[in-house]
Parts: structure tokens; C-alpha cells; sequence
DNA sequence: CTTTCCGGGACTTTTTTTGTCCCTGTAAGA
DNA sequence: TCTTACAGGGACAAAAAAAGTCCCGGAAAG
């Protein structure tokens, strides 16, 4: 198969371009369909005029269907589409970085999309929806799902397929509120997620920044008591990875929490744990839901995560080595490889 | 693989023919080098200033060297040809009918290469060629080759490749004169066989057309009788069939055995051997050497021919199930599938 | 009912491909 | 040694394909 592409390359060499670039096109308009030729060309950078050529050969392929109000995969592209991930995984090299990644980080599965995700929103839907896939292809029945916050989660959520032959799966948010925008917040984006996968849903209704009276007291509330023992016997988490600083800007930090953030040097945060390079928590934020204690017990902890800009975060955290799987983009699983 | 290629179709469909042009472009400047654009152009029919632009374009791959005195394969060029060769067979489909046909033909090895060697002398040099591989991929030191003679056989000597670590292997004619003109005859193409793949090769000198008497008295000679001795212990006997008509024809055959020919109706011809529709023989020529019932012995009977005209013949002589080896083309293979 | 996208038609410009003609150099045969 | 045939390649025009630009009618959403 290698020796294919590579005889192909010699032959063809644009071959792989156009290939690649096709894909793309097909990739991004079943990320946004349906969708008209200019919005995706703005998305993809292509001009609009080369665009529809390519659309129009992707319609005489019966690849895409046109609408008036735009255009979707029909069938047949969505199953080549499918079939055609992982060889342009191959061609691309990303399964070069998977495999590679998986070992040093000691992981049980990694998966690399395409792409930048700080640079195109679109690398971070696609980033969803393999991070969607891969909880599908994790889950079993009767099962409780964590889901953290972020608007990386976000995106997950926005991609999330169903739960197909799945039965009884619960959804819950990982922990407490942690100062985020109602959009990002575990509990919007559990419910969102749970009514993509048609699945069920409880939700954590605590307040921001507990004292240590109230949060004693919160946790002794039946109705918490039973959700929180609920989330701790859940059999997957999943969970996005912010840079530090950026995560305590964002949330609304109180001032000695934030020097303590900052003194502690913290480059990574995930579901309200700052750590450090070397993957020491330096700073948590007070809540109640799932400790990081309680991650070993998980049979998946899947970390969301991509863009140049948080592979430090990243790799701070994977010292933790409590995750299981790590779902990126290119450019972070490239960084990570440069650094380890 | 068959998926990946599926997929490409969708995605590139002109693809394939690209692929297959160049494919062939390389092929026929392996089997002509050196050779300039004008004669190439004329064997491929393609025009020759779009010959201009491919072979421009293999040259800047490093795949073809060009010369004042022609254009030849480089190394690299070699080696793609080579590794491209299975994946051509996949692509074209000629797998599929290598398969089906060694099924059905109850053969160890069918080898079909593309093309239609009665229109296109190239393609019967490419059989040559891949008969020759064919043979060294099945000889081992100190063994005797019988060699049959015939237009196509003739084709083989010409493609013929060197022995390489193979030692002391020594070439034969396999039976007497046929009637055929010298350079179709199977003393020639031994002895040219031999020079090509640089190995040892001995002559049978008997006249064609011989009475009882001479041929009784003749094969007492010592030197005769030696040799005839070595041609039964071959291990490996490479032939070409015919059409039994135009065999005849070419032959300068006697009225006497012409009427015996088309009274039995005989559609093939092998070695000296004619053969009705069923297989059975009808007629045989007159000659010393190797007999049909000593094929029995024989590791490897090799039979090469090409041309849907030769697929009646074919046929007729595959009923004999003799050979273990069929070296074909295109149309013949199809045509073969098409009546079994 | 208006606004906003949707696809697609029409035309020009640009680029690439293909056809045509001709030149120079080399190697083999006379 | 000279001729001849065939090698590759340069140059340029014609043709075709691709890309840029502008605009239109129609469906859907607000």
C-alpha cells in the first residue's frame, strides 16, 4: 500500500494534492452542510471561481448533492469520505504522529486530525467529530459519561452523533462550575451533547467559587450526594486541555488564586487543575464533581486538545499520565513530537 | 489496496488512464531502448508531441535518461517499473484473470500481461519479457531448458535476460527441424537464448522431413543419441501454440499431412503437434527430440502465446493439460474466459 | 415582504496543452 | 571520411481548458 503511493507519487505527484484537496472539500462540507460555495470557500481559502469546479466534478461524481439551499454529502460521498480517513491519514502522515505519540506518551489510542485548530475553526469541529467517533467507538452500555467544559468540549458537543444501538447512557457534567461563560460551561455542554447522542442527562447545579462552609454543606444535599456519586462511577471522561493562563483570564479567577496560578509557573489546566511542565498541580479550583484522584478509576480518559498554542499544555498535563486517549490536531501533535 | 483505488477512481477518475499511459510509456521504452520520440510514438500511437511533453515530464522524476542516441530507463525508472508492475496487474484487472484462468485451466501459474499481441508487436515482446522472468523465476543450477521455436518463442530469445548465480545451465532445442524458416527455428532461438541469458547450449542438427529409414538410422548416431538423451532430462520446457491452419501454412508441410491436418480439423499447434478442438492430436510432424508423452516428466512445460486469433488454440491444447505454465495477453485471456 | 444566501449562466482573461516546423548533434554505415 | 538517418530540443501559433469577474433568478428565513 505504502509502495502504491509512492510509485503513485512518482507518476502522479500532483495526484496527492488534488486529492488531498478534494478531501477537504468533501470534509468541510460535511462539517458545514449544508453549506453554499462561498462560505466554504472562504473557510477553506480556495477561491470561489476554483471552487465550483471542484464542486461541480464532485457533482458529476455523485459524491454531493445540490440544494438550493446548498450542498450536502450524499450517500456515496459520506461513505467514501469514511473509507478515505484513514488512508489520507497514511498519506498525510498523521498516522506516522498517532503511532509515534501513542508510545512516547504511553496512551492507549491517540487520534490526529488535520490541521490547525487556532488557525480554522473548521480543524476543531473535525477535531469534535473524531473526538465524537472515538466515544462512540469506546462506549458500552448502561454507562455514565463525565464531560468537562471548554469551548473545545463545545465543539464536541456540536459534532456529537448519536448513541445509535447504545442503551441507557448518562451524561453528566464532570464538576462544578469553574467561572466559565454559561456556552462553556460542563453543564451546557453536557446537555447539549446528551441531546445530540439522544441520551439521558443529569445536571450539577452548584454555584461558582464555594466557601469552604457552603461547600461542605452543598455536598451534603441528597439530590448532589447521589449525582456526585453518580459521576464518580462514571466509565469515561472527557475532557479538554487550556493553556493556563489563558484558561484564568477567562474565568472569572479571583486575584489571589490567579498570583498563585502565576507564581506556581502553571502552563496547562484541564476540568480546574493547573499544573505545572512537569505536570504538578499548583493550583485547583474548589468545586465538587470528579477529583483528579478519582481519574485512575476511569476506563476512559479521553483529552481533547489542539493548536500550536497548547502543546506545552499538553504535554504538562500527559506528565500526569492520567488520560487514556488523546484526541489533536497536527500542528499540537507535531510540536509535542518536537519536544519529546 | 482495491478500496484505495476505488476510492481514487472517485476522486481522480482520469487517474487511471493517466497512470496507464505513463505506465505504458515506461514499459515500451524498457522494451525499445534506446529509442527516440518518433518511433516510440508510432509503436504507442500516441502523438508524438504529447509524447514530448510525458517523456519531459518522466525526465524531470528521474525516471528516463535521455541520450543523443535515445531514451533509456534509469535505475530508478527500472525499479518503479518494476514495483508498478503488480499494481498495474490490479489495477487493469489482469490479476483477475490470471487468477481465474490458472483455476480453471488446472495450471500452477498463469502470467497475462495487457494488450493485444496480434496488433502490437510491443506486447509481444512484453510477453518475451515476462516469459523470460518467468523462466529464471522457476530454473535452478545444472539444469537442461528445452526450447521450442515459433514467432513468439522467437520474442522470448529476444527478451531474454541473464542467468545471474544460476550455474551450468545448459539450452536445447527441444525437437528437430519443422519445417519452419531459420530464423523461426528452434535451433536458432536455443542457441540465441543461451547467448542472451549467457548460459551453454548445444544444436540438433537432423533435417526436416525425414523418411522412416533415415530417421531410424539416424538417431543411432552417438552424438545424436547423446543429445537426445539430455533433451528427455530437461527439467524445464518453454514452447509456443499455434493456430493449426496458419502453422501449417508456414511450415512447408506435404499435401499428404496438410489433408491429414484440416481433415481432423486442428485448431491449435504445438511443438510439432496438431490438435483438434478436444485436444486430441491429429497429426504430428516426423522428428527426433522430445515426444508429447515425455511432457509428463517435465517440472515446468511453459507455454507461451498471445492474439485473440490464439485462443482457439490455446484452448485445444490447454484439453491436453500437459503444460503448467501459460504465458498470455490480454485479449487471449479474456477470450479464453469467455468460452470456458 | 424584504433580505440573504443559494446555484448557475455568461463572458473575458490567463494559463496550459497541443500541433507544426525546423535546427543541431551524434552514430553508424557507405 | 562523408553521408544519412535518427536523436533531442527550441520556437511559436493555435486550441483548449481553467480561472476570474459580474450578474441573475429563486428559495428560505426573518
Amino acid at each position: 500500500m505504502q509502495s502504491l503511493i509512492e510509485a503513485q507519487k512518482k507518476l502522479l505527484p500532483d495526484l496527492l494534492q488534488t486529492m488531498q484537496k478534494r478531501y477537504q472539500i468533501l470534509q468541510s462540507i460535511r462539517l458545514m452542510q449544508p453549506v453554499g460555495r462561498r462560505s466554504l470557500s472562504n473557510n477553506l481559502g480556495i477561491s470561489e471561481r476554483i471552487l465550483r469546479g471542484e464542486v461541480q466534478f464532485l457533482k458529476e461524481q455523485n459524491l454531493i448533492h445540490i440544494h438550493p439551499s446548498g450542498m450536502t454529502l450524499t450517500k456515496e460521498g459520506d461513505d467514501l469520505l469514511s473509507s478515505l480517513e484513514e488512508m489520507m491519514k497514511d498519506v498525510l502522515g498523521l498516522t506516522f504522529l498517532e503511532t509515534t505519540l501513542k508510545e512516547k506518551l504511553h496512551l492507549d489510542e491517540v487520534i490526529v486530525v488535520s490541521g490547525d485548530s487556532d488557525h480554522s475553526p473548521l480543524v476543531k469541529k473535525e477535531m469534535g467529530r473524531a473526538c465524537a467517533q472515538c466515544i462512540m467507538n469506546h462506549l458500552q452500555d448502561d454507562e455514565v459519561v463525565a464531560v468537562a467544559g471548554g469551548t473545545t468540549l463545545a465543539a464536541v458537543a456540536e459534532m456529537m452523533i448519536p448513541l445509535g444501538h447504545r442503551r441507557n447512557v448518562l451524561f453528566v457534567p464532570a464538576r462544578g462550575g469553574l467561572g466559565e461563560n454559561v456556552e462553556n460551561q460542563a453543564n451546557t455542554i453536557c446537555a447539549k451533547i446528551a441531546e445530540r447522542a439522544h441520551g439521558k442527562y443529569r445536571l450539577l447545579h452548584v454555584p461558582d467559587q464555594l466557601s469552604k462552609e457552603a461547600y461542605e454543606s452543598i455536598i451534603e444535599e441528597p439530590e448532589i450526594k447521589d449525582l456526585l456519586k453518580i459521576i464518580r462511577s462514571a466509565k469515561m471522561l472527557v475532557h479538554g486541555i487550556g493553556d493556563a493562563q489563558t484558561m484564568a483570564e477567562r474565568r472569572k479567577t479571583p486575584k489571589e488564586d490567579f498570583e498563585k496560578i502565576k507564581k506556581g509557573k502553571a502552563v496547562g489546566e484541564a476540568f480546574g487543575y493547573y499544573f505545572n511542565q512537569k505536570g504538578e498541580v499548583v493550583h485547583k479550583v474548589q468545586t465538587v464533581g470528579m477529583q483528579l484522584e478519582d481519574l485512575k478509576n476511569i476506563r476512559n480518559v479521553i483529552a481533547v486538545a489542539g493548536g500550536a498554542s497548547k502543546a506545552k499544555a499538553i504535554k504538562a498535563y500527559m506528565n500526569q499520565s492520567l488520560a487514556t486517549i488523546l484526541v489533536t490536531d497536527e500542528v499540537a501533535a507535531k510540536e509535542l513530537l518536537r519536544e519529546l
